[in-house]
RNA sequence: GCCCGGGUAGCUCAGUGGAUAGAGCAGAAGUUUCCUAAACUUUUGGUCGGAGGUUCGAUUCCUCUCUCGGGUACCA
């Protein structure tokens, strides 16, 4: 919000009331006046009587008079606390749309407040291939980098794949047993996809021993499932490969890494699909070792106590007590998370670190935090967990064992799939040359709009029959008006008129394109406030309202059929812009704009 | 049990100590000889889970309560 009546009431304020007591940097906010009101701003006193020793209502009227005495102001009118304020439209664009750097450049954070910042997320298991519930990960911790970075702070995204421990071995183990010597290649399947079978087909035969087991030995009928692993072969036999593999026995580790590079190739072609470049992906096989030693040397001095039976523990008052060693001194998960949460500081040594993981793990990384502040960390203030909630379907949760999770590349392919259709239903004998990409660009755009549409931290429920629609509050919703604009554009050029040049903005009068202009406005604001909060939701909102703004414009106001040459130009440089608006949003968000829809 | 989140329109979700609580979908009625109808317009629909309290003012803050999720491992 670049309004000049609006800053000149910031420095009138402070003069007509010398007592005042500002915070610092501090300025009016113009808000969005009420659809029930009418007005194109609202500034609301109480938000900051108080500043000024003043009641709400007689501050209101001081702005009040103050913005009708002002060259810009049309017409100011004081409801109680409340000044709805009507711009003269050509003062609306000439602080908007005419100074378009002034929104697309503004520095959204000032040079202090920019940090480095180490973001982790995605972090799969190589047992089975993706889902949408790290579909939901992937488009989390992509868009909220790209906010970060587009805001102006140093962004280094990282992943950190689990690619060993017993869930690998179990896929292992029915591979040796009922592969038939598979691969990727003979099969044609993706190789994630692939192991993921394996990973089933085990699960099969565990529970084949399991109801064996119980049925031979009766005593164990009330037992739990997984309280009986061990005692199957299948899964004795999954325990000893876990052993054989730390031991490096090369059987097992040729397997080991024949499957792993299987389904690192699947996800090579997910991450590329979704646009997902790391910095850096860390192993867990190369850092699970890690944490033992930081633990030894707290234990010295005094940070961790040894219990009676060995195990090596922290008591961390209100979170609990936590074991940070089994007894027989072997690491639980919460140890290699403290080695690898200073092995990446020493990597990067970011101002911060930011990890995108699912709520269930909120008390997981509370007593992460807490317990590398106790080993002394100066940093460890500096670290976030920034939790999401679950995906739900219609039928309930997603489960991989009972067969209900929505897979990731099925689902790109369907969007993708729909948005083609879509494409060529529209086009009729004119099929673009582009249609393949034009695809892809709505369909994976509509996906990620409609998880990043989520507060993340809400448990979202997805409906695949709502998902394929794209009307309404959708990703090509926001394409579109894109779209359109490109195709005025290409009329234009067509029929060889002007495009370039400043327009006389004060030809656009229409209501349409002032309250346009005023949402334009909003737009670093929207940043800012989806950087802050790290909750790209607020950008998505912002560009719907951008887009409907743009709509109503495109149906009232013709472009090409303008009255005149002066006010075609004047509404041709509005479209440009608003794209560029559009255009940098989206691509904040990781979503593209095709050139035509 | 204890700890954290939710409960807002038929559905999915926004929202906020302040003006008559919003959007999309679904339902109803319209708009295309006119730059793409993936659009636009109008309209139906709410004791903001319930009860108290603080306040000039509470859906928002506090307490209690009902209800749904998640967590509470020498699992990851």
């Amino acid at each position: 919000m670049n309004f000049t009546c609006i800053k000149d009431l910031s420095s009138f304020l402070p003069q007509q009331f010398p007592g005042a007591q500002l915070p610092a940097g501090w300025t009016v906010t113009g808000e969005k006046c009420p659809d029930n009101m009418s007005g194109d701003i609202t500034v609301n006193c109480f938000r900051f009587a108080k500043f000024f020793r003043q009641s709400p209502d007689s501050l209101a009227q001081v702005v009040c008079d103050f913005f009708n005495r002002h060259a810009d102001v049309e017409q100011a009118e004081q409801i109680k606390a409340f000044v709805n304020v009507t711009f003269r439209p050509g003062a609306v664009h000439r602080d908007t749309v005419a100074a378009i750097d002034s929104i697309l450049k503004a520095e959204i954070l000032a040079a202090d407040k920019r940090r480095r910042i180490l973001i982790e997320y995605s972090a799969p298991n190589t047992n089975k291939p993706q889902h949408l519930g790290h579909v939901r990960n992937n488009t989390l911790g992509m868009s909220l980098a790209s906010l970060l970075q587009r805001v102006g702070h140093d962004v280094i995204p990282i992943n950190l794949v689990n690619d060993r421990g017993i869930h690998i071995c179990k896929s292992m183990i029915a591979y040796q047993r009922f592969g038939n010597g598979d691969t990727p290649e003979s099969t044609g399947i993706k190789g994630d996809h692939l192991v993921g079978k394996f990973y089933v087909r085990f699960n099969i035969a565990l529970k084949e021993q399991i109801d064996e087991l119980k049925k031979s030995r009766p005593e164990l009928a009330d037992k739990d499932n997984e309280d009986l692993f061990l005692l199957t072969e299948i899964g004795a036999a999954t325990q000893k490969m876990l052993q054989d593999w730390e031991a490096g026995v090369p059987e097992v580790r040729d397997l080991w890494k024949m499957m792993n590079s299987w389904v690192f190739d699947g996800f090579a072609k997910t991450y590329e699909r979704m646009g997902i470049k790391f910095d850096h992906t860390y192993l867990e096989s190369e850092t699970y070792l890690l944490g033992k030693d930081n633990i030894l040397d707290g234990l010295e001095r005094g940070v961790f106590a040894k219990r009676d039976d060995g195990a090596v523990i922290v008591d961390l008052g209100k979170l609990g007590q936590k074991v940070v060693l089994r007894s027989d001194g072997t690491s639980v998960y919460i140890t290699q998370d403290i080695g690898t949460t200073i092995r990446k500081y020493n990597d990067y040594h970011p101002d911060m670190q930011i990890w995108v993981v699912g709520d269930e793990q909120i008390h997981h990384f509370k007593m992460l935090f807490e317990i590398l502040r106790k080993m002394g960390f100066a940093w460890a203030d500096n670290l976030y967990h920034m939790a999401y909630g679950m995906v739900n379907l219609p039928t309930g949760k997603m489960k991989s064992r009972e067969g209900t999770v929505v897979d990731a590349d099925d689902l790109f392919e369907e969007m993708v799939e729909i948005s083609r259709a879509a494409t060529l239903e529209r086009c009729g004998e004119d099929v673009p040359a582009d249609l393949d990409e034009r695809a892809e660009i709505i369909g994976m755009g509509a996906l990620k709009f409609m998880l990043l549409k989520f507060n993340p931290k809400t448990t979202m429920m997805f409906d695949p029959q709502a998902s394929v629609k794209f009307e309404g509050d959708t990703g090509p919703y926001v394409q579109y008006a894109c779209a359109r604009i490109n195709s005025i554009a290409a009329k234009a050029a067509e029929k060889g008129f002007a495009c370039d040049g400043e327009p006389d903005w004060e030809l656009l009068t229409a209501p349409e394109e002032k309250a346009l202009s005023i949402v334009a406005s909003f737009y670093p604001q929207a940043l800012a406030d989806a950087a802050e909060k790290m909750d790209c939701s607020v950008l998505v909102g912002y560009l719907l309202d951008l887009a409907k703004a743009f709509n109503r414009f495109y149906r009232e106001c013709p472009v090409l059929s303008a009255e005149d040459a002066a006010l075609r130009l004047a509404r041709m440089q509005m479209c440009f812009r608003i794209r560029d608006i559009i255009a940098d949003g989206l691509k904040t968000l990781t979503i593209g704009v095709p050139q035509a829809m």
